[in-house]
DNA sequence: TTCCAGGTGTAAA
DNA sequence: TTTACACATGGA
């Protein structure tokens, strides 16, 4: 068990940023974090400014939850107007965790036209039935799956772990990566839009799972993924000549652009902040 | 029962 | 080039 003190200075909110929709492992039990990030079983719990975790070192915590990253500078760079203001006073600390490219890119395969309780547990099926389990500090946890196990898992058992449609997606992505092993290097190794392209041509992946694999993995804090919340938010705030319920390609690429000149090199943060009020920006709907 | 959810692929217009 | 529709799943 360690425990750091974090800079007064940088701001880290743990519940928010685990809570918030952009990594599907986590699950919290009695005060405590527990999740699984490559191959490690972590527990882990914030009290004020105080982090108390096992299962991985201290290099390991700063580097998953950028804690070097300057968050007050970023977020007085995307704090453009007042809707954003808001999120940002909401939801201070919220950082993007530096999440596996692999398990980041099946999980959004895993996430389309869906809800995150539902992509939870598909993740959480794939590893228990075909991961690697390790001894945590809350019993046997569960890796998620490589690229070679996931390819020579018949579809009959991938789509028992409740993907549906997209089992075929997630089987011919496993064996291309199989195939290229160095396909995260590459991306890595592009420019962002060439990453961004690089990546629609897994099957399954268009230009919302790109976005999120490209945020969410590769640190590319340009990158503004558009689902169906996000969208409701720039047609009812930011472009409100938006209409229809509906994204289409065009509609996509007008707000991405719009996002990346309005709130700068880091509107993939402006993205999760908005995303992490969904429920009180989008006034149209309901409590949800 | 119907609608909705961190959309995408495909065929038709 | 744009539009329309199917697609598995599960909770509300």
């Amino acid at each position: 068990m360690t425990t750091i003190t974090l800079r007064p200075d940088q701001p880290f909110d743990l519940d928010r940023t685990l809570s918030c929709g952009q990594a599907f492992r986590w699950e919290k039990v009695e005060g405590w974090w527990q999740g699984i990030v490559d191959g490690r079983a972590i527990r882990i719990r914030q009290d004020e400014r105080h982090l108390t975790f096992s299962g991985v070192d201290t290099g390991f915590v700063r580097d998953y939850f950028r804690l070097d990253q300057d968050l007050p500078a970023i977020l007085s760079s995307i704090d453009r107007d007042p809707v954003i203001a808001a999120a940002i006073r909401e939801c201070r600390g919220l950082r993007l965790a530096r999440q596996q490219p692999w398990e980041c890119l099946v999980s959004y395969i895993c996430a389309t036209n869906t809800n995150i309780p539902a992509v939870k547990r598909r993740v959480a099926l794939m590893a228990e039935r075909f991961g690697r389990p390790v001894d945590g500090p809350f019993g046997t946890a569960y890796t998620f799956p490589e690229p070679e196990v996931l390819a020579s898992v018949s579809r009959a058992d991938l789509r028992d772990c409740r993907l549906g449609y997209r089992t075929d997606y997630v089987s011919s992505t496993a064996a291309f990566a199989t195939e290229h092993p160095d396909w995260a290097e590459r991306i890595a190794a592009l420019t962002f839009e060439d990453a961004r392209q690089a990546l629609m041509e897994f099957r399954g992946v268009g230009p919302k799972a790109a976005d999120c694999v490209l945020l969410f993995a590769f640190g590319f804090f340009e990158a503004f993924p558009v689902d169906v919340w996000i969208h409701r938010i720039m047609a009812e705030t930011y472009l409100p000549d938006l209409t229809g319920k509906s994204c289409t390609p065009r509609d996509y690429e007008r707000i991405r652009r719009f996002a990346r000149d309005h709130f700068g090199e880091y509107a993939g943060y402006a993205q999760e902040y908005l995303y992490c009020v969904r429920d009180r920006a989008g006034q149209k709907r309901g409590g949800r």
